[in-house]
DNA sequence: CTCCTGTCCTGCCGGC
DNA sequence: TGCCGGCAGGACAGGA
């Protein structure tokens, strides 16, 4: 489910509540998730102050005052839920980890597929953790440019779908965004990586970041169940262009008439792929 | 190296 | 109505 937008709408949600917070309880109700939750994680946590919420690519990153780094991704199914001091706990299936603070604020983590995580390490360690170390630069950075793309791009000979995919190539993209960003750049998700060069890569660097910022202003999208963590819905998936809308005509394009039949829907790399084949090339 | 496929897990939707 | 196959927003591990 989430990619940067959804990561990035929820670490905004969770920031106020968990920031400058002592968590008092830490409860993992299941460890089995992607990794194995570290058993130590709540012996560790409890009683810690937490100093910042970040978000590196896909990635909620919980600083706390010791040194200690939460590291949390939500896989395909992760929701975050917050429940404010005094308002009854729901208990839900899939309810994994349950945090409360000093407080009386408490934060669920539930993810019925477990593809999610949470791991421990520490702030000196952080930038060689095996889960961020190979990660691509940050899309919405200011070092993040058009010449940087192609750099990353270049000699790739793979569909640049599969590289925008790729989270060395980028970090925090997804389905939706890379469909949604090829389309606004006007480039076919088939074209080799490689030839996205020059003016393509200024175009796609472009188009990236509108569609990454326009979807973090809209809360996120929600396709099934991604809510931000007060319970409520975003809305960008009404401004998805092509993702999901096969078959239907792009925007101000006349693709879905007598002679053609709208956008496609392809799959590439085990992914569907939306595009419309007459503004991609 | 790079690239591609299979795999983990549960829920939901459409088709028969 | 009920069952079953296929598919879903991710990304690692391992093979070619």
């Amino acid at each position: 489910m989430p990619e940067l937008p959804e990561v990035e709408t929820v670490r905004r949600g969770l920031a106020p509540v968990l920031e400058n917070r002592i968590l008092k309880t830490i409860t993992v109700r299941r460890r089995d998730l992607r990794f194995p939750v570290p058993a130590q994680l709540a012996k560790r946590l409890t009683g810690v102050r937490v100093t910042a919420l970040e978000r590196r690519a896909k990635y909620i990153l919980i600083r706390f005052s010791d040194g200690h780094v939460a590291i949390l991704h939500l896989g395909m199914s992760g929701r975050i839920k917050i429940f404010p001091q005094g308002h009854e706990i729901t208990q839900e299936p899939h309810d994994h980890i349950v945090m409360t603070t000093d407080h009386n604020d408490s934060v669920v983590f539930n993810d019925p597929r477990r593809f999610g995580s949470l791991l421990l390490t520490s702030d000196n360690a952080l930038a060689d953790h095996k889960l961020l170390k190979g990660l691509g630069p940050e899309p919405l950075d200011a070092a993040f440019d058009a010449k940087l793309l192609a750099s990353r791009l270049k000699g790739r000979h793979t569909p640049i779908k599969a590289a925008l995919l790729d989270q060395r190539t980028v970090a925090g993209l997804g389905n939706i965004y890379v469909c949604e960003s090829l389309f606004r750049a006007g480039i076919s998700p088939r074209r080799q990586a490689r030839t996205v060069q020059g003016g393509r890569a200024v175009k796609l660097h472009q188009a990236i970041q509108e569609v990454l910022r326009e979807a973090i202003a809209a809360g996120g999208s929600t396709l099934r169940d991604h809510r931000q963590p007060d319970g409520e819905l975003g809305y960008f998936q009404h401004h998805f262009a092509v993702y999901g809308r096969a078959g239907e005509a792009c925007p101000d394009c006349h693709c879905h008439s007598e002679k053609s039949s709208g956008i496609k829907h392809i799959v590439q790399s085990g992914r569907s792929t939306f595009y419309c084949a007459r503004k991609q090339r």
